[in-house]
DNA sequence: GAAGATTGAGTATTCAATCTTC
DNA sequence: GAAGATTGAATACTCAATCTTC
């Protein structure tokens, strides 16, 4: 790593690690919600009839599977969600969206998204968010090549991996 | 939001969300360390007699105070770190690198360097290097709750920013 | 046997409370 | 009283193991 290459990577890693403790900071207190949380309703806010498998779930979420499973047990207790076996695949699980959770999401997401401008779209000039979509593409390419990483141990490398998800 | 903001944000999040995983996946498997330890290590082997205060070294790694100390203690019974008073001092704490801690960074750095290299500099053109290094210090500027935590490169670079120390 | 998902154990992080020194 | 740091309890995450269905 060059001077400049290693000055951005300082930062850069110090914007990764800071973002989170922002972004839960506001939900936190505005909505008693991680962050993590709060993408869970709102992909499936954003799903057709509010249902999403938990696989689908999980990579929207970029989570793995297990860290899914245990927040989304919590938002049941919370009776912002739902789970009931998948009619089509007896092995999968859809999470529906309960109407009291999308009420919550409604509550939540403009306060959110307002804090999601003023402390990050906002620092920049529209040139830099054009540039920061495209450099954010290229970095997921190389970290997340098939869209869904998120689940791959790394005891073990299956050669040929393919999923049925879009 | 609109919707080259919305698709640069949620790009953005992934790309946050997954780059720690990728970066602790490597170090775990090479190194039996996590990232948040190596940068404690990092950052200590760069200070003058490899010594920082806690509050200090709680800045350069992105890290709460009890966040670091729960480390520092795992790292001190793994004789990589040692912990003494500051002398000037009597509150404060410092750190200091051991001989060991001092040869697992230096056979650790060089297969963490190139995974951060190939894994993230080299997708990117030099000229999207560039404007991330801007990108993440505008951001950076926007979240940085006290505006001391905000870290700038080791290697005296003079490049016409400067930043106060507190 | 593999995919989808859950569980439990172990580990790490957060938050509030505490202690000491300035 | 405030700053620097540590501690313990509660919470959350990770990993391997497990279960069921395909």
């Amino acid at each position: 790593l060059d001077a400049e290459q290693r000055r951005t990577w300082v930062r850069f890693l110090a914007v990764v690690e800071l973002l989170p403790c922002v972004l839960d900071a506001q939900l936190r207190r505005d909505a008693d919600l991680s962050h993590f949380e709060y993408m869970v309703l709102a992909m499936l806010s954003e799903a057709p009839d509010h249902i999403l498998r938990m696989s689908a779930l999980a990579q929207r979420t970029n989570s793995s599977l297990p860290r899914l499973s245990h927040v989304v047990k919590r938002l049941e207790q919370r009776a912002y969600v739902e789970r009931f076996p998948c009619p089509e695949d007896g092995r999968a699980t859809n999470a529906r969206l309960t109407e009291t959770g999308w009420v919550k999401v409604v509550e939540t997401a403009p306060g959110h998204v307002t804090h999601v401008r003023s402390h990050v779209i906002d620092a920049l000039t529209a040139a830099q968010v054009a540039q920061l979509g495209d450099i954010a593409r290229d970095i997921l390419e190389r970290i997340d090549p098939t869209g869904n990483m998120a689940y791959e141990p790394v005891l073990r490398q299956p050669e040929g991996r393919e999923r049925g998800n879009a």
